[in-house]
DNA sequence: CACCCATTTCACCCAATCGTTAAATAAGTG
DNA sequence: CACTTATTTAACGATTGGGTGAAATGGGTG
């Protein structure tokens, strides 16, 4: 699952926005979603980590994750660039009648 | 579907940065997914609608699609959050272990 | 090494999503 | 109004995703 697919889920959103606060462990990050059980928490983990939107350190049993800036990046270059392409300023129906996007009257052909 | 659901499909991400260009009618924008059918495509359009990613007007027959500014701006503001909130300068680790995050050696507890 | 702690993997279920075909709706033309 | 174009809605099957409990893994302690 890449970074979008990764931030669907509001529970993976909300370790995100927990992790931006400072690493913490499996079990802290747990911890933090009373209405889920350990594996569901360890598997949305997973699946951050696999986008790399996190990271884990070992000490000892524990796995400390981290926030990792580079899975975010790439959501953040995504969403510039189709700012960037976008013309905001100009109305865009306008915009694309004044390219002539819609060329034919519409209904039968004609013979 | 909120607009990060929005956004997790390749074909739906693909479709915004189509628009981002400028706009589109139904079926031009169908004809740029030849492996998918006009009802697929439609499907999807809805789905960007609904996450107020994209707006339509009506030309008789026709619905022009356009890229709304509205969602994108709400993802933007949900990233530029996190990366303002993640002191990405330190080390996340160290970090956390200077904020005496882990508190006691592991182990069976001491009696 | 027996026991404990922390976390992940496994097997399974249910709900949501994606894509397709067929039918329905909406609107222009002669 | 019959016909055509443009697009959406409906119904359905296949796949994926999220949740759970049970078992497995990795590591520390006495």
């Amino acid at each position: 699952m890449d970074v979008f697919g990764a931030l669907s889920d509001p529970t993976r959103r909300r370790i995100v926005a927990v992790l931006a606060h400072g690493s913490r462990t499996a079990g802290e990050l747990a911890a933090e979603f009373p209405r889920l059980t350990f594996p569901g928490v360890s598997r949305h983990l997973r699946i951050l980590r696999d986008a790399r939107l996190v990271g884990v350190t070992v000490d000892a049993q524990r796995r400390v994750y981290a926030l990792k800036p580079d899975g975010l990046a790439d959501l953040y270059a995504w969403v510039a660039k189709v700012q960037a392409e976008f013309p905001a300023n100009l109305d865009s129906l306008e915009r694309y009648l004044d390219a002539g996007g819609v060329r034919e009257k519409t209904g039968r052909r004609r013979r």
